[in-house]
DNA sequence: ATGAAAGCGCTAACAA
DNA sequence: TTGTTAGCGCTTTCAT
């Protein structure tokens, strides 16, 4: 492989010559930088980054950490953070947790020894105590989607509990009285936050909540599939009159087990999601949701890490929610 | 940020102690590594890979360029190639081309600059004399989803002439005579295979091929629901029975289409499609379709990458095809 | 405007 | 088993 060294020979020139003309940053006569850069195209010789990084201490890596690098929510949201750093030079290291504790803890080893300058956290587990302590030795994080409490690091998530407050509201406002929910993993703040904007909106405006309508749907299609089914069967003649989806993926199972059972939405039970299904344009009905904005969430996170490099200057750290707004569809019937 | 050497001072040793130790490569006393682990602990000191990459001229990065990482179908092929490559320490660097070719050949450029050990290409554009170039400087490449005709590299792909071959014949089977095809960009390798199947079962089964049912899909959803709406509004006393899709975003907006004019599937048309829709399950008919397994294509990817790169001897490139089985739904009618 | 040389943080060949 | 040291390919300070 042909180096900076073989370029100086060729062109009679000294290293410290080839790198001022590559990186235009000191004086070169317009003699010697022609004959650098003929030398430099003719043998297409191309600086190796790796030693740049080792002398300028500098790597121009982000690393990403997502539960599932196939998920599109969490490739949105990487999308967002690529199309605000790309500019500025710099690349995403991407990988999977696979919501495996041990396996994110290894992959932020590894990010920190490969020196990456920041690192997009999108995480639902983890204590505060082993994040902070890679925060003290020296690794920079932002995370996303979910909070952790007690991280010292920025957070940019959406505004879950206001957002989940709005849509049982609706159905409240629509005359219904019986509202379940299909809930997410407590342990994740996501979940609980859908769930308090459930549990306030109720406590607000004096509608009841009931043990037996609250479903377990773990984050996932299935379960709440199983769970809806479950419900259907065990409580048939007693059933909400409305379902509260605490994500899409979830609304997915839950629109699923009504199919399979015959029951009609919004007919027979009304419906409504924090976030939209797949191909809504192929499906009835349209839901009544939160609109979901991931890729803004990953836009705002490069921005506060692109701010955060150049910076120096500690700013304190700060929480950013993104607004999420309702859109109404023809899920909940009024009654 | 602490280095090699501060752990070999503080623990009174030589960095090549130290280096033994943390890698396990040379014989150290007991004694010896105790005391050095204890002081790696204390002071947590974790080794700079940039360094360790200089030295060793291993980076053990592997550049994946995509046309969108927010794409599910690329997502997949990416999930393919993370779960194998990363068990041996490998680390993804990504980004998307957007489908420029500019910036495809920076990202390459960048790739190459950063001394990723390999590529994993995605790519619809760019020459065939432009890749061997990086090739020849010593990139290497392998090629997945699409392939480039001409380039010195592995390539992965799907069995996409044959795949579209057994969608039309089945089609044929069924009776229909009148068959259209919303067609993908023909300068693009699967688009090209996917017509040629369709061509040739019409040609092998004595089924005419019409002009006026060749419809540009342009491999986007938007552009194949106006397509279809065209051609259903223009044609109408004369429609084709059936439409082969040749990709599953275009079979969404065919039916949407279908949708918004009414043609129901497959009373009045039906409908095969090369890989199939997202959430079937919520969405009637079940459609006739070539089953798409893009974390097989990552996957092999992955592997033939790694055997690449341990294996210098240089066997010669070759072309996987990933075949593609096909999936009878109820969206196509006998007649 | 240019060159010499130190050094970024490691690894590994060589010596002891 | 351990230490010394050269060197990976750059950048940058200091001379000139």
């Amino acid at each position: 492989m042909i180096t900076i060294k073989d370029i100086a020979k060729m062109a009679n020139v000294s290293t410290a010559t080839v790198s001022r003309v590559l990186n235009n940053n000191y004086p070169v006569s317009q003699e010697v930088r022609e004959r650098v850069l003929n030398v430099v195209k003719e043998f297409n010789y191309r600086p190796n980054d790796v030693a740049r990084s080792l002398k300028q201490k500098k790597t121009y890596l982000i690393g990403l950490l997502v539960p599932d690098i196939s998920n599109p929510y969490f490739m949105e949201i990487a999308r967002g953070v690529e199309s605000v750093v790309s500019h500025l030079g710099y690349h995403m290291l991407l990988a999977s947790t696979d919501e495996d504790e041990r396996k994110e803890l290894k992959l932020l080893k590894l990010f920190y020894e490969k020196r990456v300058e920041f690192v997009v956290l999108a995480t639902r587990q983890n204590q505060a105590t082993i994040l902070n302590e890679f925060i003290h030795q020296g690794l920079k994080l932002v995370m996303v989607d979910s909070e952790i409490e007690g991280v010292k690091a920025d957070v940019v998530v959406e505004d879950n509990r206001y957002g989940a407050y709005q849509l049982v509201q609706h159905l409240i406002e629509q005359g219904h009285q019986k509202i379940g929910i299909i809930n997410g993993l407590m342990d994740i703040s996501t979940a609980q936050e859908r769930y308090q904007g459930f549990h306030d909106a109720c406590i607000d405006h004096k509608v009841p909540i009931y043990e037996s309508y609250i479903l377990e749907g773990a984050y996932n299609r299935k379960k709440a599939y199983d769970s809806m089914v479950h419900m259907i069967n065990s409580q048939s003649k007693d059933l909400p009159t409305a379902i509260f989806s605490v994500n899409n993926d979830m609304t997915e199972g839950v629109m699923m087990a009504c199919k399979a059972i015959g029951l009609q939405i919004p007919n027979n039970i009304s419906l409504v999601s924090f976030g939209d299904i797949r191909v809504p344009e192929l499906i009835e009905p349209k839901l009544t949701i939160i609109h979901q904005n991931p890729l803004e969430i990953g836009q705002k996170a490069g921005e506060i890490l692109l701010s955060r490099i150049s910076n120096s200057t500690s700013v304190p750290y700060k929480k950013h929610i993104i607004s999420s707004k309702i859109k109404i569809g023809s899920s909940v019937k009024r009654i």
